[in-house]
DNA sequence: AAGCTCTGCTTTTTT
DNA sequence: AGCAGAGCTT
């Protein structure tokens, strides 16, 4: 592995804590594997090496880079997200943490019983924030570190009586998650840092597990983080690696003046730079300068290509997104037959909904791909459906599994479920509440007997996941009379995901933590394919050929951004992690957005802000772009002898 | 009273 | 695709 002299100054740094600013491109994965590989070098057991990093996916990333690169073992190291990091230590010692039995819940989790609360609350025809709302409120509020109250007084327009009641939500919401042994995401990193700085005894064996502590993209880490970060230092060093250009997850809480303001928190730290590109060209890297330099925030980044001069990036206009799509498509399938390979090809999108015609498109042409973000396999309708059954069977305390699997039966609504719930709960075990269920539902002996069937193949997880199935899918059938064969498709992927953990629960609890995309999940059978992306999930990633699409207003920044500096300025940051990830190409496409529905508020763009920006693009010097499409194949009608009109 | 069906509306980003 | 609400059925 090369470094060149920057690289290895923060790799071989000694004595104190590290933040290393790292521009994109400049080799930040390269120098926290440097960073790891040189500590073992030194002697430092793995074991007393943590890696934090932003996602699972970044982490495994990372842990094979240094396997091939340093060629030993790196089994010792603890890697992983901060969630994951956190709830493995609390799992290991749960009576210090007082964790009793619970089940890790996901967001829409999190939505369905803020939804099951609220509806206690709400008077009809009542404005009052919907459970997504809600739920986002006090997530924020929790990331932040800030109290509930002053975090909605200060940042929402809510009237005053409505937050009292939205405060009242809250606290029913705690309690009711508490009844049900649930933990949703924030509680994961709320209770750890709360033991590891309250906790003297906790904090201090927790401190004393590592001597190093590496952290990837810490730009993207919240207050909440910072809390577990500055608890678990001292005797352990921090190296931190981020950049305050990339960071696009405020919506999460992040704040990337915790890169700012670190030399100042941490005292007898060092700040490192790197500064030269070693990703693109400075075709590409002239525009994403540009970009951030029409900033009024001062980023003071200015990348430089050590790899010099190459292609120009494309502007590339369509009429609309189906001719967008067409053309994409056609350009991957020509590059694909001159030998280059489909997974040299990224496409990134602003949203998961924003992609959907263009893979319909490459559906339809057969180009292979996989889709990375958004929604996942667990969140499928069916999936949770099938989960339901087999969650109910794990504890009777599971009242969202409860509603979710009695629902699916004719003639059990809402209001039955509960009410059985009500029965089922107050039984001491889940053998108990079957008995219970079984009187209440004396003429529907299967309801039960459902339950009954997971419980005796509790330990063979595929096996359950097949018989789950096989009960369930009369009344699946109907629920989801369209598309029937796909969604079957997906049980037999998660079968075999299954198989290959030992308990149920392990199972679930790995994929509530690493949502596994349905396409992401089949990439294990088919390997070479185009990668379809959100700018989001693109961050730490590259390809030599990025498409970006929809470059168009409204989409960047998104229109529900709009009349938010701060949200404005982040929208910029996410096409500049999108335009940054281009190695060797970038070709950005766009639509006529002028008659699409729905975007203009009349007249405007959202709520346009006086001095805000509506549109990156629009002042965007020609000089920067190549827009003549014909530079770039394949031609569009190269298939077809056509007549061209005589001119008069 | 509870369940079901139809219609119209909106669609950010993620651990 | 999912939600809310109206209105119809059991």
């Amino acid at each position: 592995m090369e470094f060149n002299s920057e690289q290895l100054a923060a790799a071989e740094h000694r004595d104190g804590h590290a933040l290393v600013l790292a521009g994109a491109g400049t080799g930040k994965t390269r120098t926290i594997i440097g960073r790891a590989a040189y500590l073992m070098k030194q002697g430092v057991n793995p074991k007393r090496i943590l890696m934090l990093t932003f996602t699972r996916r970044a982490s495994r990333e990372m842990l094979d880079r240094l396997r091939k690169w340093s060629g030993s073992d790196v089994s010792g190291i603890m890697a992983g997200t901060f969630h994951h990091f956190c709830l493995y230590i609390m799992r290991r010692m749960p009576k210090e943490f007082k964790l009793p039995d619970t089940a890790v819940i996901d967001r829409d989790d999190q939505q369905q019983l803020m939804k099951l609360v609220r509806a206690n609350y709400r008077e009809k025809g009542e404005v009052f924030p919907q459970a997504g709302q809600l739920i986002n409120y006090c997530s924020y509020a929790r990331n932040t570190n800030q109290p509930a109250k002053s975090y909605l007084e200060k940042f929402t327009e809510l009237e005053p009586e409505v937050i009292g009641k939205v405060l009242k939500v809250f606290r029913d919401y705690e309690a009711r998650k508490r009844d049900n042994g649930y933990l949703d995401y924030d509680d994961i990193l709320f209770i750890f840092a709360k033991q590891l700085h309250e906790g003297k005894a906790i904090g201090d064996r927790v401190r004393g597990m590592y001597d190093h502590i590496l952290v990837d993209e810490m730009q993207d880490t919240n207050p909440l983080q910072w809390l577990i970060l500055d608890g678990l230092r001292d005797p352990a060093k921090l190296f931190c690696v981020g950049d305050d250009a990339q960071s696009i997850y405020a919506f999460r809480g992040a704040d990337f003046r915790n890169v700012h303001s670190f030399g100042r928190r941490i005292p007898n730290s060092t700040v490192l730079k790197l500064e030269e590109n070693y990703r693109s060209t400075q075709e590409i890297l002239d525009l994403a300068n540009w970009l951030l330099n029409s900033s009024s925030l001062p980023y003071d980044k200015h990348l430089r290509a050590h790899r010099g001069k190459g292609l120009m990036p494309g502007l590339l206009d369509f009429e609309n997104e189906f001719d967008e799509a067409e053309w994409i498509a056609n350009d991957l399938i020509e590059r694909h037959e001159n030998g280059t390979k489909w997974e040299d090809h990224m496409i990134i999108t602003r949203t998961a909904y924003a992609c959907r015609t263009l893979e319909a498109t490459l559906v339809e042409k057969k180009v292979p791909y996989v889709f990375v973000g958004g929604t996942s396999l667990l969140q499928a309708a069916h999936v949770k459906d099938l989960f339901a059954l087999i969650r109910a069977a794990a504890s009777h305390q599971d009242e969202l599994a409860w509603v979710r699997f009695l629902t699916l039966w004719p003639k059990i609504g809402d209001t039955t479920a509960l009410r059985l719930i009500q029965n089922i709960r107050s039984g001491y075990d889940v053998k108990a509440a079957l008995a219970v269920l079984k009187q209440l539902l004396e003429k529907r002996p299967e309801i039960p007997a459902a339950v009954e069937t997971m419980l005796k193949l509790w330990n063979r997880p595929d096996a359950a996941i097949k018989q789950a199935e096989k009960i369930l899918k009369p009344l699946l059938k109907e629920k989801y009379p369209d598309n029937w064969n796909r969604r079957a498709r997906d049980f037999k992927l998660l079968q075999k995901l299954a198989s290959r953990h030992r308990s149920m629960l392990a199972f679930i609890e790995a994929y509530t933590l690493d949502p596994v995309s349905s396409t992401q999940a089949e990439r294990e059978e088919t390997d070479d394919a185009v990668i379809l992306i959100t700018a989001h999930s693109a961050k730490g990633t590259e390809a030599p050929v990025c498409y970006v699409i929809r470059v168009e207003p409204g989409m960047y920044p998104h229109i529900r951004s709009l009349g938010d500096k701060s949200q404005e300025e982040e929208e910029r940051r996410v096409l500049y992690v999108a335009m940054t990830r281009a190695e060797n190409e970038l070709v950005l496409t766009r639509c006529n957005v002028e008659n699409r529905r729905g975007v203009m508020y009349g007249g405007h763009w959202g709520k346009h802000s006086p001095g805000g920006t509506d549109y990156f693009l629009r002042d965007m010097p020609p000089s920067l772009v190549d827009t003549d499409i014909a530079n770039y194949s394949p031609d569009p009608f190269s298939d077809y002898d056509i007549i061209r009109p005589m001119q008069r």
